[in-house]
DNA sequence: CGAACCCTTGATACGCTTCAACAAGAGTGG
DNA sequence: CCACTCTTGTTGAAGCGTATCAAGGGTTCG
């Protein structure tokens, strides 16, 4: 049978497994390094006004941590937003000894936590550091003075939030009405079409998350997205090597998706 | 075997399915009567200030819809919120020709979409009217201006999203994480404390939607459902009679709902 | 009355998990 | 360097949970 075949090169492997820090301590304190880039990549395709990046920067305090930092805890009350400016982090719950258990990942540019601050109590999910990470924190009090001050800010953060909606009423819905194959070619759709676009040879996607991560943002066991894979590259319709996928019919994947 | 038991009047049986209908005609276009009240119930326990009220009175339509309307299409781009005021609606998916799939149920003062209006596409589902319903409408453009003069209206804006992020975080986590009967203790534990709190008693709670709507609620089959009644009943957690349960041994239950 | 709808119950089938065993790196320490 | 362990991914066998299909009874409405 063929192996992981990750001899050959083909793509970097995944980190390995980090064991959950409890206290997570900083590594160093960066005075503000992030930018407007960060602001705009997070609140919204358009740039922000220059007062309104001002006032960002002057709430928010960044903080750079290693890999396996326990980055939010739903055991605490949350008082700030939390932005992820660099790694890549997974959300989930940490039992009470056990094992981190993960139910999504983000990536470099994007919100770890939005809402929760917002409510007063504490947050839905654990968030650990997949990476060693950079996290930018905004106090809800003075965000909450920013966008009285700059209402473009408030329309941004509202538009967030209706993304995180619209974004989990579809997980919902795809973990009510679709199977695992269905959700994992959704998956691996999602992923082919930003990545070349080269229209000649077979899109190519590469793994940069432990199949086991994948298998739990899916809602399945590494065992089934094991025969999952198996079982499509033997349709022919995607060719698995180690952590790169070809995916060799995307029509038939689509049909597939569109069940 | 028992039977439904619904002569003996026990409790008012949910109503009948009716076809959803196109185009939804108004019944009748009550000038705005809906008050503060409302704005609170939907925007937060605190009252609002009054100039913030008026502004929301200023800008909102109210219609009146007859059961089975269809009030929220998720073929045609949203440019409103939509608060229920009256009655009860079904979020869920209507497919090309068949009958409403519905996911979740929204009750009387609440949201029916939040969301979508922020982000210039689609609904990401589809919302009908179970019964007689009342709903306001809020154009995007002018709460957004709204917004900017009341920072207030936009502090309580976010946290409503905030809310549904977080409700439909624990929704997705359960699903994934939780099977059938604990889903459904959840449930019921849900509609218990409440109620009447009268703590001599068995708790009593009362299915207020048809039981096929409740086994949607919980992605299962109404099948599934009717045998997680009997199979409780048959272990003295709960009584079933028609559409009443009497919650027998709260403890148990709540031991089911915990794991 | 029949027709339409709802709930229930049973038999069966399927999807996915669980459990167990194994192969292949990667880190560790002799 | 090699043995040892830890982690990951893979595969197979068995079993649980839930869906599907089919049948029947109760209620409401035309």
């Amino acid at each position: 049978l063929e192996t992981n075949a990750t001899s050959n090169g083909e793509t970097a492997k995944p980190m390995r497994q980090v064991r959950v820090r409890r206290p997570g301590p900083a590594i160093r304190f960066t005075p503000v390094t992030v930018g407007a880039a960060l602001w705009t990549a997070v609140l919204g395709p358009t740039a922000l006004a220059p007062e309104a990046v001002a006032a960002l920067q002057a709430i928010a305090s960044v903080r750079d941590l290693p890999a396996g930092s326990l980055l939010i805890s739903s055991r605490e009350p949350s008082r700030d937003l939390c932005v992820l400016a660099r790694g890549d982090a997974a959300l989930g719950t940490v039992p009470d000894d056990g094992h981190f258990h993960p139910e999504r990942t983000v990536q470099s540019p994007g919100w770890l936590d939005a809402s929760s601050a917002w409510l007063g109590g504490n947050a839905a999910l654990d968030a650990v550091a997949v990476s060693d990470v950079q996290i930018v924190m905004l106090p809800r009090a003075a965000l909450q003075q920013a966008m009285a001050r700059h209402p473009d800010l408030a329309r941004r953060i509202v538009a967030t939030l209706a993304r995180q909606v619209h974004a989990l009423t579809v997980v919902a819905h795809d973990l009510m009405h679709k199977d695992a194959e269905t959700r994992f070619a959704d998956w691996l759709l999602q992923r082919c079409t930003p990545e070349t676009e080269s229209a000649d040879g077979p899109q190519v996607v590469a793994l940069h998350e432990r199949k086991r991560d994948i298998a739990a943002q899916l809602a399945i066991t590494p065992e089934t997205l094991s025969r999952l894979l198996r079982q499509l590259s033997r349709k022919g319709l995607i060719d698995v090597m180690g952590y790169t996928v070809r995916v060799l019919d995307l029509a038939a994947l689509r049909a597939i998706a569109a069940a």
